[in-house]
RNA sequence: GGGCGCGUAGCUCAGCGGGAGAGCACUACGUUGACAUCGUAGGGGUCGCUGGUUCAAUCCCAGCCGCGCCCACCA
């Protein structure tokens, strides 16, 4: 006998582990089938989940389960990412807090710590995973930094080093001055802060008291600056062109040069150029082949560059010091509060420095071409297809990807130089001499470079290296093209559009066919939840106060296409009721002894009952087949949701009780037990890829002996045979007409006492019982002493109208309030009366008449006809109120 | 500046050419009946605004207003 309540975290535990045994997320187990491919998102190793990551895992375990169930030999290959950045920073801080610091510590001793890090602590995010019932292929759980998947980094580098599409250069690049590395365009993310625009006059060499103004927003920049450009077409300055200007407080002569950069509407028309902290600058400086003064160290500090009274200041200190001294000797025009945008470095938290450095970078937009013709070609989808514009929209303008980072956590570059600065890149360090002997006829020394790769560089290969390659296994074989990929949009430009370009280039073949982006998950504010905020929801705080299922539902529930998801308690409260639901309509069926017939067939029941539900079920697994494949994740919920509570709980079982607790029919209620448990069986299939947990439970409690796991159960089919037109007509009929009697004993406010839950006649024996059923409810309600008997018309109308071959009378019997019915009556006849001539002009127009589809026009005549007996109702129902 | 999206019930959101919907919240009644709750009923909406297309617009188109996000922008 099933347990009065459901306790999730029992039965979670037991049966992940159970499936685990199994061995029922393993990949392989159906060699004849098709493959079904999804690669997790490999979340840092660093992490632990959060609510996005129980969005994006869910929906992922819902495609797997479900087309597990549809036979599929499904792969979804699990994983997580060394993360360069945000791991070396975890085990830094946590050295630190030991009172090591790392560059002490040495690079060799560091990146041991690391690991010994990751061994210990890197699990956690796995773990979490599997509490919200991730069905991935744990047996094949690869990280990045594992020797076959670097081997795979390495292999990538080498042969885009031999193609020409990596290259070392240099330029300036995004520089984080707290983490000392390079980092991408990516990494960068813009603020909004409030600042100051200084106007600093620079005096023009030799004419006496003349100077040309500029503008800044970075005073100390100006240590660097090695020209002033005017727009060539800017009257105001012609005559400047060509002239120098004495850089103030370093005393460097800068030409006044004439530039299109210049824009004559900003500041005053003349702008300092800084060509080695300015990415603007830096081009003007190409063009007119300026000089580049770096003054800052890589800490951004000013450095040896700078005049002596500024250097080891740091960049801020500099600032102030400058505005000062430019004050002091009076030039300084003007300050004003300036508005903004600064770039910050998404991890190191500080401004980010352009700086000129040597970094390697790949040739981006060489392998953007095949990855936009991909798309365009329709061989890879965005779902939902707005993305498909914001990919092209970044593809197409695509920058160099600087790829080098100036960590010791990652993928070392395989580039050795020689003595001569000469560049071997190779698999390994054996190839790399060898290539040297080549090179210089003799053996030479060798040094590595020592940055490491960023980490989008590895996670860009992970659709094939976690398969293997550069082996040819099998599964490269087999479970390449992955089917889907299931993220958000933050990590399109970071890693799905990076997957493509590596994919088409190495694999020659699309990573995946479908990219499928979903919303991101807000709090109920619509505010992005944030440690710092306090809002963020603890998926595991959820599991543990809901339960994983409900959890899981609530945000397949609410995964729209295109909006962000407000997550709040009150809605997961509200699917732990679902959940409780169907644990307690499993218990009824228990309890009126509905045990799975293996010998069942549905398509000979013969109770209208029984045809009925079998009909709406088998819509409901098309409906759910249908929008699962069409990524409607929300959709698929609600109808499953929907059939759950209101057609099967609500009507199916309701009716079920009279034929199976009243004697009777002996046929009908074996065949009633068996279709409740058969509906039941069905329903558990159809929500097991939403909620796992509590489905199998039930299944390995009321499923048939030896059916084995529900996890592996197959899909249901929708036999459209299977649906009773007749059988439905019948039951939509009842479920009106009850719904109608309802409505008139509701509103006539009818005491307890005078409200049996349902009671009517009609021509089916088995519901026929139902009267009997309520018959002591009916019987105490017509004896007692304080209830006025009440006739009200309208019942007396559905009667006649709904149920013609068979008599049925409500003794409807209570108070009124005379009043409120009046009051309601009459805005009913009032609305009707509208609704009337609205559709009599409707009715009247030719050009309705003309253009109109027939069948609109028919509804349209029906709705007249329909809302004109109820105006007579309704109408006659207000006439017959007695007067107060 | 370029791009994308969103304004529908008190709240959170579906729907998207012919009858305005769900969940939560609210009100009333009921509940020793499978229900740590559930049932039944009810109130509540100029579907942001203005035009256009159409026999017909919450839905399609344009403009406007409000909100959000992404990209670019450190004079």
């Amino acid at each position: 006998m099933l347990d009065k309540t459901y306790r999730p975290t029992e039965v979670e535990s037991r049966h992940y582990a159970r499936w685990q045994d199994a061995g029922a997320f393993a990949c392989g187990r159906r060699a004849g089938a098709a493959p079904y491919t999804i690669v997790i998102p490999p979340p840092n190793v660093t992490g632990s989940l959060h609510i996005g990551h129980a969005l994006n895992n869910t929906l992922q375990d819902v495609l797997i389960r479900w087309r597990r169930m549809q036979g599929r030999d499904v792969l979804w290959q699990p994983g997580t990412d060394h993360a360069g950045i945000a791991t070396q920073m975890v085990v830094e801080r946590q050295l630190e807090n030991e009172g090591v610091r790392r560059r002490d510590l040495g690079r060799e001793a560091f990146v041991d710590k690391v690991w010994e890090w990751k061994e210990r602590s890197g699990g956690t995010i796995t773990l979490q995973l599997q509490r919200l019932g991730a069905s991935c292929d744990w047996s094949r759980e690869r990280f990045t930094m594992d020797e076959g998947l670097s081997v795979a980094v390495r292999k990538i580098f080498v042969d885009l080093y031999k193609q020409g599409l990596i290259y070392r250069d240099k330029r300036l690049v995004n520089w984080d001055p707290k983490l000392e590395t390079a980092i991408s365009d990516l990494e960068v993310q813009s603020r909004e802060v409030k600042g100051k625009l200084w106007y600093f006059k620079y005096p023009v060499e030799g004419a006496a008291d003349r100077f040309i103004t500029v503008a800044t927003t970075r005073p100390e920049t100006m240590l660097g600056d090695t020209a002033v450009a005017v727009h060539p077409d800017d009257r105001r300055y012609t005559e400047l062109v060509g002239r120098h200007c004495i850089l103030p407080l370093v005393g460097r002569r800068l030409p006044i040069v004439a530039d299109e950069h210049a824009d004559p509407e900003q500041g005053s028309g003349a702008v300092k150029i800084t060509p080695a902290h300015d990415f603007n600058d830096f081009d003007v400086g190409r063009r007119h082949g300026l000089e580049m003064v770096n003054v800052l160290d890589p800490r951004g500090y000013l450095n040896e560059n700078a005049p002596e009274a500024y250097r080891g200041l740091d960049r801020f200190e500099a600032r102030d010091r400058v505005v000062a001294d430019m004050e002091a000797q009076g030039l300084v025009e003007r300050v004003e509060e300036h508005l903004h945008v600064v770039p910050y470095g998404d991890r190191g938290g500080v401004p980010v420095e352009p700086y000129l450095t040597d970094q390697w970078y790949v040739d981006a937009k060489t392998l953007a071409q095949p990855a936009i013709k991909a798309v365009d070609d329709g061989r890879t989808r965005f779902v939902p297809a707005q993305w498909t514009k914001t990919y092209y929209e970044w593809m197409r303008n695509i920058q160099p990807w600087c790829i080098s980072r100036q960590l010791w956590w990652g993928h070392q570059i395989p580039a050795w130089y020689g003595p001569d600065g000469e560049i071997f890149v190779e698999l390994t360090e054996a190839d790399a001499k060898e290539a040297a002997r080549t090179h210089y006829g003799t053996e030479a020394e060798l040094t590595r470079d020592p940055d490491v790769l960023d980490t989008w560089f590895s996670s860009a290969l992970w659709p094939f290296s976690t398969l293997g390659w550069p082996e040819e296994t099998p599964e490269v074989a087999r479970y390449y093209p992955t089917d889907v990929l299931v993220t958000s949009f933050d990590i399109i430009f970071f890693w799905v559009a990076r997957m493509m370009m590596m994919g088409l280039h190495f694999m020659r073949e699309i990573p995946f066919h479908t990219v499928y982006i979903h919303a991101l998950v807000r709090d109920v504010k619509g505010q992005k939840m944030s440690k710092s905020k306090g809002n963020v929801m603890d998926p595991l705080e959820l599991i543990d106060k809901y339960g994983a299922d409900a959890l899981r539902f609530t945000l397949t529930a609410m995964a729209t296409q295109g909006r962000d998801i407000k997550l709040s308690e009150g809605r997961l409260a509200g699917y732990r009721n679902f959940v409780t639901k169907l644990w307690n309509a499993a218990r009824l069926t228990q309890m009126n002894g509905c045990v799975p017939d293996p010998a069942f067939d549905p398509a000979a029941v013969g109770e209208t009952l029984n045809r009925w539900i079998v009909g709406a079920l088998t819509a409901t697994v098309a409906e759910v087949t249908d929008y699962l494949d069409e990524y409607k994740f929300d959709q698929a919920a609600a109808a499953i949701y929907r059939f759950t509570w209101h057609t099967f709980c609500d009507w199916y079982l309701e009716f079920i009780k009279p034929v199976l607790q009243q004697g009777g029919d002996a046929a009908a209620a074996a065949e009633t037990r068996a279709t409740a448990a058969w509906a039941l069986g069905r329903l558990l299939h159809l929500l097991h890829p939403f909620m796992p947990f509590v489905t199998e439970e039930l299944w390995q409690q009321l499923g048939p002996k030896d059916a084995g796991m529900l996890i592996t159960a197959p899909w249901p089919e929708a036999d459209a045979a299977l649906i009773d037109r007749d059988a439905a007509a019948e039951m939509d009929w009842v479920v009106q007409a009850v719904s109608e009697v309802r409505a008139v004993r509701g509103d006539l406010n009818v005491p307890a006492s005078a409200r049996p839950n349902l009671y009517y006649k009609i021509e089916e024996p088995h519901l026929e019982n139902w009267i009997n059923y309520n018959k002591d409810f009916i019987t105490r309600a017509s004896n007692s002493a304080s209830l006025i008997p009440i006739h009200t018309p309208i019942t007396e109308v559905s009667a006649n109208a709904v149920f013609p071959g068979g008599t049925f009378t409500i003794p409807l019997q209570g108070v009124i309030d005379v009043d409120a019915e009046r009051q309601r009556l009459s805005r009913e006849v009032e609305k009707l009366t509208g609704e009337i001539a609205r559709l009599d002009a409707k009715l009247a127009n030719e050009n309705f008449l003309a253009k109109a589809p027939a069948e609109v026009v028919e509804e349209q005549h029906e709705r007249r006809t329909d809302a004109a007996t109820a105006h007579a109702k309704l109408a006659a129902a207000l006439a017959r109120l007695p007067a107060t």
